[in-house]
DNA sequence: CAGTGGTCTAGACCACGGA
DNA sequence: CCGTGGTCTAGACCACTGA
């Protein structure tokens, strides 16, 4: 199978609720009706509507149907739920982005480092930290680990343009799950010295994890407060 | 069903991780060793570990097995992706907390804040403004509104004890579902006042619906940058 | 090759909502 | 009451991993 079946369903739904088609507020269409308008079994089409559910499109409401709640946001945002390169999403949000190599060396991975990631202590590793420019502002810098056992080496040209297309492309390396952190502190001496900024940068972590398993990459994005945000959803958990 | 099967076995898997018995990197046991041990099938049992992936406490691996990923957050994290009160997420926290009712007033929404939140412009609201202390420490600036409709009043009391513990309790009422937002701002007067912030506030944004879909309760909650986190999980979503 | 997780089906029963 | 979503089963086939 290329691609599953509720994958394709998901992202023919998804485009319907951007677009409108389905709009805030609207029920869906039964899951039945769905169901059959995509020949697939109810439990199918349920792992589509799950995963929109995931996402904050579309809340269900036993007894009276699916109820679409997504709303287009204002403002750019980031999603804190969702893996993409800084390439995706600047084209998702719609603005141009330029990366500066600002060091790439080889390190050793420090107790303290290893503390706060979940990379292992004396592991050897790339230290890469870039400058990122979205609609030519400097408002991100990266700070990033990567396992050289892993990722043997990053040509600079790759780290200028775009590390995730070359672990994907050249090494067959991709991070299919990370677990991350948000925090605001004090601009530290690179952040102030690039980023304009002397109130608070708004400190992304994110430890990365290979189709293996393995965590293989850890970075601290610092972003200057004033630009962006993050989106995320939230259900109540059933009782436990 | 007082409690689904799999909420049960998701709670169960989950105590194991936190308290080490499958520890970081471990493989759990087989899905069909573990829908074996739970006596469900295999599906149920899936379900029970996509909460648990869905929280970043394991990943799967085709082939190979589950791994858990979940590591002990060494500072106080606030969830994302997780409903809970002020008083939940203190108590699991580990951290006292007190609420100063600052202020409480019926209102309209404006066009503006119905640009911003999601509610109906024009509907009565309640709106309420609290302060949060944790551990005796003023930190976070609380703005509600609660449409009238859905939640006529709320005693000031209540407003000072558990807003979420009065409409589940007494209304009847209960955010199942919401949209959050993330952005870090410049503390405004009020923050200024009570927070003894000057730099920059973590502003979280949250919009909730009921059960029967009504979005009926925004918040906005300024956190002083300094002290808490949030954390997030992120996947790569499959090819689309 | 055996064992693992990933997908999918067809059907069942339940709880809830609204007419 | 019927139609809705929520849960659960038993079984099937596939793709992938590692020995």
């Amino acid at each position: 199978m290329a691609v599953a079946k509720y994958t394709e369903i998901y992202t023919v739904l998804r485009s319907r609720i951007e677009q409108g088609q389905y709009g805030f507020r609207d029920l869906l269409p039964s899951e039945n009706a769905l169901a059959q308008e995509f020949s697939v079994s109810r439990n199918t089409l349920r792992k589509a509507l799950d995963r929109l559910s995931d996402q904050g499109y579309i809340q269900s409401m036993q007894g009276r149907g699916i109820q679409v709640i997504y709303r287009p946001y204002p403002a750019p945002r980031f999603f804190l739920s969702n893996i993409e390169s800084m390439a995706e999403a600047c084209q998702r949000i719609g603005v141009s982005s330029h990366t500066v190599l600002l060091s790439s060396q080889h390190c050793v991975i420090s107790e303290s480092l290893a503390a706060e990631s979940g990379l292992p202590v004396g592991a050897q590793a790339l230290a890469l930290v870039r400058l990122r420019l979205l609609n030519d502002r400097p408002v991100i810098v990266d700070r990033s680990w990567f396992l050289t056992s892993v990722v043997p080496s990053v040509p600079d040209e790759a780290a200028r343009t775009s590390v995730y297309e070359y672990l994907e492309d050249v090494l067959g390396v991709r991070t299919c799950f990370s677990t991350r952190t948000l925090t605001v502190e004090e601009p530290d001496d690179l952040d102030r010295q690039h980023l304009e900024e002397t109130r608070a940068v708004c400190v992304v972590t994110s430890l990365g994890f290979d189709s293996s398993g393995t965590p293989f990459e850890f970075t601290r994005s610092h972003h200057v407060s004033d630009t962006f945000g993050f989106v995320a959803v939230a259900r109540r958990s059933p009782q436990v």
